[in-house]
RNA sequence: GGCUCAGUAGCUCAGUUGGUUAGAGCGCCGGCCUGUCACGCCGGAGGUCGAGGGUUCGAGCCCCUUCUGAGUCGCCA
């Protein structure tokens, strides 16, 4: 079914019938968005990219066969419509429509395809479920608000392109198709069929390629670049999505830093009118987890936390006394105007806590009469209860919550809470943007379960100058030349400047517990690269799906990726990943171990 | 893998202490209607209460198991 649009062509997108077209004869096509059938008059509202339009059906004047075509339109359908662009008169504008004050008086329709009903309405402020929205996610692009999404996304990255065209970089292509070294995250694996029983790795980041286009000369490069990571999916984290890579040679940090962070202030001026002041502020990784407990801080906000271990030092509480002892600390947030929640309501961030393995939290509620109230009373005098309270500036009303146990978990789980009750209490506006660098990253991370060092960026950058004592001494305290770039919370991007030292490099390895010959194995090709000639060089990566979500105001990055996985890994619309031929196995040389398989996925497997 | 929340009509939800034939709004179908724009009015269809088992005279509701989705911790160099 569906008419040909053969000898129609179309005149103007639905939106751009404007007053001026009065008169005019137009063609339009699009979706009904919805029909208003009045018995002798229909109103059609069509539907394109750009917005929508008024058709109107007149049942005297029409002719007669059009008119029975339009009587018989339903939502969705696809049209084109020929007509003449009629002002509306004074009692029938409708302000709330772009093309509120003209309408399309219809002398060809032509129906090119029909729909069914579709399974939710397509309209904003719907709340369908998101495994029903992704099913159908064609159906679901259509809403104009996740149309609004794909826009600013492609809006975004133009002017990232005409900047960094216009700084001097180079768009350049690497491989998907490469080589498996992974060093933290894991990585998606491709078979190879010619050389079976061997893989490529799907990148996580095209980090080593991007430095070697460094040392071929290429001295800014850039890539809208798509990353794989094969690990659990978060509301802001999917396995496959996309960053905007950069490197860039014979720089130091701050021109890096520089250039990204004029970068976002023209994304966030061109595209939202924001103005972001610079230089953006700098925060080193030590103060960031000092007053925030986290390296990503959102600073919209107070609520900092504040060491109070000296305070309780003499204590016997054991709670803060083991703390203390076993090398950690007890810290506190001021949750200001919490004071009288009800001790259910504590409670609840007694739970809160504890997902960050906090064991517990202590409180001192202060009355409005200025008296205390508290669970952890008994254990102190009330001077020492009182000076707590007033060494975070506790006012009446205030709720001081207070965390002991390792610094990793007070920082996670006050860091945790601090922005839980934010949300609690609406303290911070999304239309309100606060950058900020997080620099001066810990190098190194002792891994309890592998037994060693671990890079907490990755093994190619590089360490502070004034740390490279330090790194023969105590390498748990070099600090790096990393840095993060921080909006409301969420972790941008980060960078570093990379190594281009061999004696370091080589120290960095041993340090992180690989032999010489490991290091050769996997990334000898870089190795080998850098004996001839390579430039100091440094670079960085955004996150593009994360910026697109914090400037559309999403909830999730899902919102703002066309076919986005959910958070299984899988694709509701497509079913990806699926069981494949065996032919396909065979040619592979794979062969499945269904011991390995969980009982479910082996029903999968047979049912297949 | 752990924890929390959710699953009732196409969609979004309500459903009292376990008690008659499971409801509403929107959508859908039919009728009427020439100025609607979330059109209106009248009528109608539509349910394996996620699935399985149990307790009970009786289960949407209680118990057990399980599936699905979301958020989160672990994980994410």
């Amino acid at each position: 079914m569906g008419e040909s649009l053969t000898g129609l062509r179309r005149s103007h997108m639905c939106c751009d019938v404007t007053e001026a077209c009065i008169g005019q004869e137009v063609t339009v096509m699009g979706w009904v968005q919805r029909r208003r059938d009045l018995g002798k008059l229909i109103f059609i509202a069509l539907r394109d990219r750009s917005g929508l339009v008024q058709i109107v059906f007149d049942g005297e004047n029409s002719a007669a066969d059009i008119f029975q075509k339009a009587e018989t339109i339903r939502s969705e359908y696809v049209l084109a419509v020929r007509g003449t662009v009629c002002a509306r008169t004074e009692g029938n504008i409708n302000p709330n429509m772009k093309t509120g004050k003209i309408e399309i008086t219809a002398s060809e329709l032509r129906i090119l395809s029909e729909s069914e009903t579709p399974p939710f309405q397509i309209e904003d402020n719907i709340t369908v479920k998101d495994d029903l929205r992704l099913k159908y996610r064609y159906l679901d692009l259509r809403r104009p608000s996740q149309l609004k999404n794909i826009v600013l996304r492609h809006k975004v990255v133009q002017v990232i392109h005409s900047f960094l065209d216009a700084e001097g970089f180079l768009e350049i292509e690497t491989p998907i198709l490469g080589k498996s070294t992974p060093e933290g995250a894991r990585d998606y694996l491709v078979p190879s069929r010619v050389h079976p029983g061997n893989f490529y790795g799907l990148p996580q980041s095209p980090q080593l390629y991007k430095q070697l286009l460094m040392v071929s000369g290429m001295d800014r490069y850039y890539q809208i670049a798509k990353c794989f990571r094969d690990e659990d999916l978060r509301a802001d984290r999917q396995p496959e999505f996309t960053q905007v890579d950069m490197e860039l040679s014979f720089i130091d940090e701050d021109i890096i830093m520089d250039i990204n962070e004029r970068m976002m202030q023209k994304v966030f001026r061109d595209l939202l009118g924001v103005e972001i002041s610079l230089p953006l502020p700098r925060m080193t990784y030590a103060e960031a987890m000092e007053r925030f407990g986290s390296d990503k801080p959102d600073v919209r906000f107070g609520m900092e936390l504040k060491n109070i271990s000296d305070l309780v030092a003499d204590t016997d509480f054991v709670v803060f006394k083991s703390a203390l002892e076993a090398g950690g600390s007890v810290r506190a947030i001021n949750a200001e105007g919490c004071g009288s929640f009800p001790r259910k309501k504590i409670d609840s961030l007694v739970e809160f806590v504890k997902t960050y393995r906090a064991k517990g939290l202590a409180w001192i509620a202060i009355n409005e009469d200025g008296s205390l109230k508290s669970q952890i009373a008994k254990f102190f005098t009330p001077e020492k209860l009182q000076e707590i309270v007033d060494s975070m500036n506790g006012k009446p009303g205030d709720l001081i919550l207070i965390c002991a146990d390792q610094d990793k978990v007070v920082f996670d789980s006050l860091g945790a809470l601090r922005l839980e009750l934010s949300k609690m209490l609406g303290l911070t506006k999304q239309d309100d943007f606060a950058f900020l660098w997080i620099t001066e990253f810990p190098m190194l991370e002792w891994d309890e379960e592998e037994n060693r060092f671990v890079a907490v960026h990755h093994p190619f950058t590089a360490p502070m100058d004034e740390d490279l004592p330090l790194l023969d001494t105590d390498p748990g305290k070099v600090r790096a030349k990393a840095y993060d770039i921080v909006l409301n919370g969420y972790e941008l991007g980060g960078g570093s400047i990379r190594i281009h030292r061999r004696d370091i490099q080589q120290k960095m390895f041993s340090l992180l517990g690989f032999t010489p010959e490991d290091a050769q194995e996997r990334f000898g090709f870089l190795l080998d690269a850098f004996q001839y000639g390579v430039p100091p060089h440094g670079g960085l990566a955004f996150g593009l799906d994360r910026i697109i979500m914090l400037m559309s105001g999403a909830n999730s990055i899902r919102d703002v990726i066309a076919f986005p996985k959910v958070k299984d890994a899988s694709c509701p619309m497509t079913d990806a990943p699926n069981v494949v031929d065996q032919k396909q196995l065979d040619e592979l040389a794979i062969l499945i171990n269904e011991q390995l398989l969980t009982d479910t996925q082996a029903e999968e497997t047979t049912e297949a």
